[in-house]
RNA sequence: GGCGACUUAGCCAAGUGGUAAGGCAGCGGUCUGCAAAACCGCGAUCCCGGGUUCGAUUCCCGGAGUCGCCUCCA
């Protein structure tokens, strides 16, 4: 079995074979530190994540980069009207951007190049596009000169002709009265000495457009020609567009072999954005109470990447159900391995549904990522497993057999050991209430019990008598 | 105006040319002192109309609805 992912640029899910083998090198376009991100940003890092993470199951090295946008209009904009400088003002963003990204347990990239610290490789990148006479200069600025790369638009597969210009209604008009065309895009905007955000360049003082800072970072970091180019849909055109258009026109080279692009997430039927004002952060939902790890669970399982998903908040409250009873299978898994015996005579039925599922959740994330098909067969081996271990038919191996897999799924999911680890402590009020109802039970003083049963549940702690004793979690 | 995606049970959502995974919710049951947890059982002919086919939810055409992109939004 290969992975399969599929690839904006071919349009078609293609095998993925790294250019040096062994290796792949990812570009991942990060965020734009002028706001907290909210969690539609989020759901696109996390579909990264899980691509990186599959990449890495499979036994692939792969080198991730994200770049951390801390100069643009919108920072500028902000910055000046809170009397702040760049760095001052992106500080808390981008510290905002790294707690949410270890709350949602995403692994770190390996470096996050920032814009500002990329002004001499963009300048020189700039330097070489007006040299082979793709970009021209014009009022201060320098353009890039579309008509001069005929790919332009393969990526997206528009043809150029047909759009409407300025029919986003985000076209800032005065900024087109320089270019020879309207769809010639700026690598140098014009600038002062002493603005808040200007460097000395040899066209002149100014600050670079925001497509470049991705070429420049990312052909740094990974080379002229690399493997994957990851961004939300939204990106697609014109960002990365451009991206290949001043790459290519400048080395000559295929600039990324494949493109990756997850969709949106929506809410009340329209795309969570900060411009709409209906967007919601992850520390939002903290403070209503959600587990980030349910936020996780749901924006990667709850639809397909390339599918838009629904954005609810019962959603979340299904998915911390159902990470509950994944982490709660986990740990009987772990417990029963410590404690049962080896099942006699032939295999451990759990064993052979255990290494089943395992395949099957394999096969469905090779097959573009299929995380919602995967999680199925992860319900069906619980349901399996549970059923089995209530019947006393399995045994230490099945059990064993039943946490590698979970284990191997986790390393994708990212979800379940995390849950599982949470060490629930008892506060000596509540272990005294505890107890004390142990005892209640065992003096058959059942109204007393059901009492203390309802309390302990009243300050956030659920009961659960078993066979084995009185076990608790909190809810 | 151009381009594209989507429409599957109350909700979320996989998937296939031969009558449809999984999760949540609901109902009934087993277990339990009672609960909880766990387990068992119960639900959809896949937006509408036409076509291709022995057979379509799955392919083609048309329609309706929803959504996205069309120059600095993940």
């Amino acid at each position: 079995m290969t992975f399969r992912l599929f690839d904006t640029l071919s349009g078609a899910v293609e095998v993925v074979e790294p250019l040096n083998p062994g290796r792949i090198g990812m570009y991942t376009c990060g965020p734009t530190v002028h706001d907290q991100a909210h969690i539609g940003n989020l759901r696109t890092y996390l579909a990264e994540d899980l691509l990186r993470r599959h990449l890495e199951a499979r036994g692939l090295q792969v080198t991730q980069i994200m770049n951390i946008t801390d100069v643009d209009d919108k920072i500028i904009a902000k910055a000046s009207a809170a009397g702040s400088g760049l760095a001052e003002f992106t500080a808390p963003f981008v510290e905002a951007f790294f707690r949410d990204l270890e709350r949602l347990n995403i692994q770190p990239a390996h470096f996050y190049p920032r814009a500002t610290g990329y002004i001499g490789p963009m300048i020189e990148l700039v330097q070489r596009l007006l040299d082979s006479g793709h970009a021209y200069q014009s009022d201060g600025s320098v353009y890039f000169r579309i008509s001069s790369f005929p790919d332009y638009g393969r990526l997206t597969h528009l043809d150029t002709a047909g759009l409407k210009t300025g029919a986003s209604g985000r076209i800032d008009s005065d900024e087109y009265e320089a270019k020879e065309t309207v769809r010639d895009f700026v690598l140098w905007k014009a600038g002062r000495r002493g603005d808040l955000a200007a460097w000395d360049s040899p066209f002149g003082w100014g600050r670079p457009g925001w497509h470049l800072e991705c070429s420049a970072m990312a052909m740094d970091q990974l080379g002229e020609s690399f493997d994957l180019h990851c961004g939300g849909v939204d990106n697609k055109f014109p960002h990365h567009e451009n991206e290949i258009a001043q790459s290519e026109a400048a080395t000559g080279r295929t600039f990324v072999k494949h493109w990756f692009h997850p969709e949106h997430l929506l809410i009340a039927g329209g795309k969570m954005a900060k411009s709409q004002g209906n967007f919601v952060t992850l520390s939002a939902l903290m403070e209503r109470g959600h587990d980030p790890l349910a936020v996780r669970f749901l924006l990667l399982t709850g639809a397909h990447y390339r599918h838009k998903l629904q954005f609810k908040e019962s959603l979340l409250e299904e998915a911390a159900k159902d990470l509950e009873r994944l982490a709660s299978f986990w740990k009987r898994c772990a417990q029963a391995e410590a404690d049962l015996p080896t099942v006699p005579g032939g295999p451990d039925p759990l064993a052979v549904a255990s290494a089943r599922a395992a395949e099957l959740f394999e096969e469905a994330l090779d097959d573009d990522l299929n995380l919602p098909d995967a999680i199925g067969t992860i319900f069906e081996l619980l349901r399996e497993g549970n059923r089995l271990l209530d019947k006393g038919l399995a045994g230490r191996e099945g059990a064993a057999s039943a946490l590698t897999t979970l284990r191997q799924a986790d390393t994708r999911l990212g979800v379940i050991e995390r849950r599982a680890a949470v060490e629930e402590v008892l506060t000596s009020i509540e272990a005294a209430l505890l107890k004390q109802r142990e005892q209640a039970r065992r003096d058959r003083d059942y109204a007393a019990s059901d009492r203390l049963r309802d309390e302990l549940l009243g300050i956030g702690i659920q009961v659960e008598d078993t066979k084995d004793g009185t076990r608790w979690h909190r809810v």
